[in-house]
DNA sequence: ACCTAGACTTGGAACAATTTTA
DNA sequence: TAAAATTGTTCCAAGTCTAGGT
């Protein structure tokens, strides 16, 4: 690399972390001064005491960043051949040959498939947000550093760095990780490696998921009675406690725990911060806060006016009648932990995350039930009854904010389909045009004979092509920032879309592609008549 | 009665494969 | 048939929550 215009040879080492940074040319982390001080600090140890390197504005990374580009063109060329490439089919087969061996573990006697049996590699960290933590080195890990977990008397396995062992070989029958290892940016946290979704152990704590969930419908009524009953609670705790329960049911927020100083500045329910709820009487409320993955909710609702009040209180003044000002927490009479503790009074085993998947999966049931009830033409079509199961997948992802960023090239896109519609409303115009021509006994503009059942037929296949056109722009602009999959993949009890399925006689291929399908294997014997 | 280490679920983005379109 | 669009998969970060130690 060049540093102050002037070569410099770096180690191997010193390579490796200078590449790290090279690749990071083009993404938004460049600008953000955090990453660079964090970066620069974890090089500058890298590089060691006394070296020539003194200032990363200096450092000219592009060799590196160039390496890096060259490296990765042969790959993309041989997938250009096409059809034709064996070469690149050989090599998938000798990558899946080599790794079949990890893929899979022998549990209580059963093949069950591993989720991530590989190691993370080095690299700088990615924190979403603002992490105070982004662009910090990530070590290598190395057997030495990882602890793995296997059954009494079965031989170790082993692993390509000689001279090493494993950290520790436990034998623990009470927890389902395979391996695990420290963190080494979160030095307080685990990285772990766990059986995949299709195993076992996994779809059991599914299935148990959506039954506590559907337990909670025996007990939602009193437990909005509770609350409601304590929105004007003496007791300032019970009284904070039953608003925020109120939101955690209507609009499905997460808990939100308190998070340390060294983490991304996000809230939850619990930790909602004054400056994060606005109050427009006489009781609209304005929410607007990052949440997990620094993800924005912002939305404005109609709440009871018991509520409003509540929230005005809670946002003015504390327990003993001191203002409280911007950085304060709306609710500092609890936190999630006690929220939680209360919740099992209420029902067994009951905490904040089951009122989120409750509400997701009944309100999916609800839809797809007043769609199956309305009966619209629309329905008559398998393609049409897929399109309603998508709008009810969609309002479900709303509620849970689950979004997502805006495709790069969708502005484009969206010009193009525009361009395309215009066309074709043109030449819906000319061909009634040429009805009316044909109606009245005249030729076509260009002269030709027009019969009017022929030019009647084409003008409803055209209006029908313009119809499906209009459709699929709407929905391509409606779900620009909506994810549609992580609501299938873990709030959405299965059973709901396999019952509706066999109710409307809807392949299941066409609601879950192929890892949905052996995800959710438990739930395909379920009964057409099945509600949530 | 706390409190936090430890374990497990949830989440969006990046990347890869596949399908559709021009 | 290449490029564009769509869909599926992998990656790993960031939540939730409880058990067990003090």
């Amino acid at each position: 690399m060049l540093y102050d215009g002037v070569p410099v040879d770096l180690t191997p080492e010193q390579e490796e972390v200078a590449t790290f940074f090279a690749v990071m040319k083009e993404t938004d982390y460049m600008k953000k001064d955090t990453f660079l001080n964090n970066f620069w600090e974890g090089f500058r140890e890298v590089l060691g005491h006394g070296h020539v390197i003194k200032s990363l504005d200096k450092c000219d990374f592009l060799p590196f960043y160039n390496w890096h580009m060259a490296e990765r063109e042969p790959k993309k060329n041989l997938s250009k051949e096409g059809g034709a490439s064996q070469e690149k089919e050989k090599l998938k087969k000798e990558k899946d040959e080599a790794e079949a061996k990890y893929k899979y573990a022998l549990v209580d006697g059963r093949q069950e498939m591993v989720g991530n049996f590989r190691v993370e590699p080095p690299g700088l960290f990615r924190g979403r947000g603002e992490h105070p933590k982004m662009g910090k080195i990530k070590k290598r890990i190395y057997p030495r550093d990882i602890t793995i977990n296997i059954g009494e008397g079965v031989p170790i396995p082993g692993h390509p760095f000689t001279g090493q062992q494993w950290k520790e070989v436990k034998h623990d029958k009470s927890v389902t990780w395979l391996a695990f290892w420290r963190d080494p940016v979160n030095t307080k946290e685990y990285k772990y490696v766990f059986l995949a979704a299709t195993s076992t152990w996994k779809s059991e704590s599914d299935l148990q998921k959506y039954e506590k969930a559907r337990k909670l419908k025996d007990f939602i009524g009193g437990i909005r009675d509770t609350y409601t009953r304590n929105w004007d609670s003496r007791d300032r705790a019970e009284r904070q406690m039953a608003t925020a329960l109120y939101f955690i049911d209507k609009l499905a927020l997460r808990a939100g725990h308190e998070k340390d100083e060294d983490e991304a500045d996000t809230v939850g329910c619990c930790t909602l911060k004054v400056e994060n709820v606005e109050c427009a009487p006489p009781n609209h409320i304005k929410f607007d806060f990052l949440g997990k993955d620094s993800i924005r909710y912002e939305n404005t609702v109609d709440v009871e006016d018991k509520v409003f009040k509540n929230v005005e209180l809670f946002k003015r003044e504390n327990q003993s009648g001191k203002p409280k000002k911007e950085g304060d927490q709306l609710f500092e009479c609890f936190d999630a932990q006690d929220l939680n503790v209360r919740l099992k009074d209420l029902m067994e085993g009951l905490s904040v995350k089951v009122f989120r998947t409750y509400n997701a999966s009944i309100t999916l049931d609800r839809l797809l039930a007043e769609g199956e009830e309305a009966a619209s033409a629309e329905a008559e079509t398998v393609e049409g009854r897929v399109a309603d199961y998508n709008r009810a997948n969609k309002e479900v992802a709303i509620l849970c904010n689950h979004q997502r960023s805006v495709p790069k090239a969708h502005e484009n896109q969206m010009e193009k389909l525009q361009e395309k519609l215009d066309a074709v409303r043109q030449e819906v115009k000319d061909l009634q045009a040429d009805l009316k021509r044909a109606k009245a006994g005249k030729k076509g503009e260009d002269g030709k004979v027009l019969r009017e059942e022929v030019v009647a037929g084409k003008l409803e296949k055209k209006q029908a092509q313009l119809l499906k056109m209009e459709i699929t722009a709407k929905s391509k602009e409606d779900l620009k920032t909506v994810a549609l999959g992580t609501s299938k993949i873990n709030y959405l009890d299965p059973r709901i879309t396999v019952a509706w399925c066999k109710r409307n006689e809807v392949p299941i291929e066409k609601v879950f592609n192929k890892s949905l399908l052996s995800k959710f294997l438990w739930a395909m014997d379920v009964e057409p008549e099945f509600r949530f």
